[in-house]
DNA sequence: ACCCAGGGTCATA
DNA sequence: TATGACCATGGG
C-alpha cells in the first residue's frame, strides 16, 4: 500500500477532500483521541484480540487482571496453564476462545522474533502474517498493523460502517477489503491522519452515532442534531 | 427482559 | 460466495 492516485469523485461518493473535512469536525467536536489506549505496542496486540465484539470497559479488566498477574508478555502468556489465562481474561467474554487466540498470537509473535522481528516486515506481509494466525482477522490485523507498528492503514470497524452507510459514502455491506481499498485509495498515507480518524470514528460511534434511535439531524448525515449546525 | 459491545471461525449449501 | 451458529461478559 503505498501513494496512490485520487480519482475525482463527486457526488455521494467518497473523496479524501471528505474524508479530511470529516477528519478535521470530528476532531473539533470529540477532541485529540490518542489512541491506542496502551503502554506497549505488545499491550496493544493483547487488546485487539480480547476487544474482538466486547466493549472496552470489559477489555480493561482483563488487561488490568493481566497486568497484576505479569501476563502481559508473550513468554508468559505461553507458559501459564490455558486454564489461568482464561481466568484473567474473564470479563472481557468469550475467554475461552480468547486465551487461544492470544497463546496463537503469542506463539507467533515469538517465533518471529518479537516486535523488533516483525517490524522488519515490510507493511504487507505483517498484515498477512498477523491474518494467518487463527483468531486474528482482518480487522483485529489491522489494529495492530497500526497501533503497533505504525504502518498506514485504513481500519474498518462496525462504528465505521455504520458511519460511513448514514453518510451515503458506501453501501455499508461491502466486504471488508474491498472497503478497506476503497477508502486507502482516497487517502493519503499519513499514519498520524489514519491513527486520528478511526479513533474518533469509535469515539463518534459509541457516543453519537448510535444503532437506536437512530440520529436525527446529526450534521454528519443530515440526521444527528448533537453535533452543531455545520455538516461534516 | 431485552439490546449492544472497537470480530472471527467453522460448518453448510 | 454467503449465510447461520457459536463464543460469554457487563452496561444501558
Amino acid at each position: 500500500m503505498t501513494a496512490r492516485g485520487r480519482p475525482k469523485k463527486r457526488g455521494g461518493g467518497l473523496s479524501g477532500g471528505r474524508f479530511h473535512h470529516l477528519l478535521a469536525s470530528l476532531r473539533g467536536h470529540h477532541g485529540p483521541q490518542h489512541w491506542w489506549p496502551a503502554e506497549t505496542p505488545f499491550e496493544v496486540m493483547v487488546g485487539a484480540v480480547l476487544t474482538q465484539n466486547t466493549a472496552w470497559t470489559n477489555v480493561e479488566r482483563a488487561i488490568a487482571n493481566l497486568r497484576a498477574r505479569r501476563l502481559l508478555d508473550a513468554e508468559a502468556i505461553l507458559a501459564v496453564p490455558a486454564e489461568e489465562l482464561a481466568d484473567a481474561i474473564r470479563p472481557s467474554g468469550y475467554f475461552n476462545i480468547k486465551a487461544q487466540r492470544l497463546r496463537n498470537l503469542c506463539a507467533a509473535y515469538v517465533e518471529e522474533g518479537g516486535h523488533s522481528g516483525l517490524a522488519r516486515l515490510d507493511t504487507a506481509a505483517l498484515r498477512d502474517r498477523l491474518l494467518a494466525v487463527n483468531g486474528v482477522g482482518p480487522e483485529t490485523a489491522d489494529d495492530i498493523v497500526l497501533y503497533a507498528f505504525s504502518r498506514p492503514v485504513f481500519v474498518i470497524d462496525a462504528y465505521t460502517r455504520r458511519i460511513l452507510s448514514r453518510l451515503g459514502w458506501i453501501g455499508g455491506d461491502e466486504p471488508y477489503d474491498e472497503l478497506q481499498g476503497m477508502v486507502e485509495s482516497v487517502l493519503t498515507d499519513d499514519v498520524g491522519a489514519l491513527n486520528e480518524l478511526h479513533a474518533l470514528f469509535v469515539a463518534h460511534g459509541k457516543e453519537i452515532c448510535r444503532p437506536r434511535p437512530r440520529c436525527e439531524g446529526c450534521p454528519l448525515h443530515t440526521d444527528c442534531p448533537q453535533l452543531g449546525a455545520e455538516p461534516y
